[in-house]
DNA sequence: CTTCATATGAATAATATGTTTCAGAAGCAC
DNA sequence: GTGCTTCTGAAACATATTATTCATATGAAG
């Protein structure tokens, strides 16, 4: 290592809450393409940032270099450092951590949990996933689990400021029941259920089923009991170095759905999302006079 | 790759035979430590290789190069190239399905969000919050806004399996005063505010500052006006190609922070788990018999 | 030893870079 | 809203970098 023992990157991460606006705009630059980014001269950085020349000069300063040139300098002998050490691996995701670092095997490993899940995962059933949620003629109901109910919610909340026709079951389930007299033949329900499924999941889909619901099932790589009523499912890997399980690949999923359903409906979501936008102001302008 | 298909360093073995005796001398320096020697001015290393500017000028025009700055330029991009992972560089998600469909394409930007959100965030911060969070002496509260309550709820439901003394403050912002109440100076507030931050989340923070709450912020990139008030912020990325925004790289961060708890309270939360299991299994007994 | 061709770097000119200043914009507090 | 503070980038300025010129050095050929 050289004779300085933070790195550039430590400083932006030690400063970053003093700096104002347009500088982190440009932080969030340097450390997109670390260090290569900062190599060029300052007007190249400052364009690519959009931001002007004294901007740069400035931060330069506010980080504790004498000017942009010596900050330069410093991610030169860096890199050399970095290059020079056949040891140095580059993918170390939080860079200040040591690989055994939690956010560092965690990072590994949802992303190897994320690879694995889209290679099981069939492109034309997500496409008919979508569609059948895009359909306006169907309604569309959400239910999750003890620990999946939250991105049930999650999931409803989006789909509702997309089309009309949404509901979420609540939590307890002594009233799902209920909640099935209104579901007919050909509408959806989403369910969620994960490791350690539940007994109550089970039987909710086996009575929707029944009446000719059409089920999407969101579980793990297992595979909840629940999928032999489901129509399509969608098998989500879940481990990770805890004794939890991870969601973070589920709702990556879900967020994709959501955005296929936007693209599909887009018409009809862009008219209620203004709607919306207008509804927010108005509770904005009531709550001041309150 | 860039426009240029022939490296610098190519051009120098094809041209070597071409040169004199001073530009052989420098491209050996510049060899020596591909390709951060270049990467400085033509004075710096025209002193490293012991000739003159003008030597090093004239080589760059020799190899094919308008000029030294732009045999500069392509040994940036040359090293970016080398550097940048090739994790993002997508071998293609789902199979099956081409590089624009959206998977593909949501796949690739949440990789994306989730190396530069952990490139800003420094590991001792992530510590400091997981040791605010273990401590038993002090009580936690957790609050989201319209669409981050989803994420409060979930972060809720992990704590509270581990520790004692956890609230989950409910959506309703008019009831937020009554909840201030029980929170006394050195508790803990966990915060969601995410773009299109919120009014009543930025007055809540303030007014839990005010009473010596510590306040521990998930945001954005760009940072919620909360955070003037808080303790610590972390800040995730969260842009994709949809409408909304992603819960992705917040919720990976939430789930480190959860397994990092855990690890910090093995026992009592072993503990904890045992007892929820047994509570578990009592109900279903319970259940069978109704 | 002289001549000539080529190579080289000191000095200088041309150009690009980085810094500073300052006026207007944006945000905040009252 | 009004006044205050802070932030920001255009422009001017200072500085460093790169290209060019040219005198000298070097070495090969006769």
């Amino acid at each position: 290592m050289p004779a300085h023992d933070i790195t550039v990157a430590q400083r932006i991460q030690d400063g970053f809450d003093a700096l104002t606006r347009a500088e982190r705009q440009l932080v969030n630059i340097i450390l997109e393409n670390y260090p290569v980014s900062g190599m060029g001269s300052i007007t190249v950085l400052a364009e690519n940032a959009d931001v002007s020349t004294p901007t740069v000069a400035r931060m330069a300063r506010k980080l504790g270099f004498g000017g942009f040139p010596e900050m330069q300098a410093q991610l030169r002998s860096e890199l050399e450092a970095t290059i020079s050490d056949p040891l140095t691996k580059h993918d170390k995701w939080a860079a200040d951590a040591p690989d055994t670092h939690i956010l560092n095997q965690f990072a590994d490993n949802v992303i190897d949990n994320l690879r694995n899940t889209l290679k099981h995962l069939n492109a034309g059933k997500f496409d008919e996933i979508v569609e059948m949620l895009s359909d306006p003629e169907h309604t569309v109901a959400v239910v999750g689990g003890r620990l999946s109910h939250s991105l049930a919610s999650y999931f409803f909340t989006h789909m509702q400021m997309m089309r009309d026709g949404v509901t979420l079951i609540e939590r307890n389930s002594s009233s799902w029941p209920h909640y099935l007299l209104s579901l007919k033949a050909g509408d959806v329900l989403v369910m969620f259920d994960m490791r350690r499924y539940e007994q109550d999941i089970l039987r909710f889909a086996e009575m929707a089923q029944a009446r000719g619901v059409r089920i999407i099932l969101f579980t793990d790589q297992w595979g909840s009991p629940a999928g032999k009523f489901a129509k399509h499912q969608i098998h989500s890997r879940i481990e990770v170095p805890s004794a939890w399980d991870s969601s973070v690949v589920t709702m990556f999923i879900l967020e994709a759905v959501i955005a296929a359903v936007q693209n599909e409906t887009w018409d009809e979501t862009n008219k209620r999302m203004k709607e919306l936008e207008a509804l927010f102001e108005k509770t904005k302008l009531f709550k001041k006079f309150v």
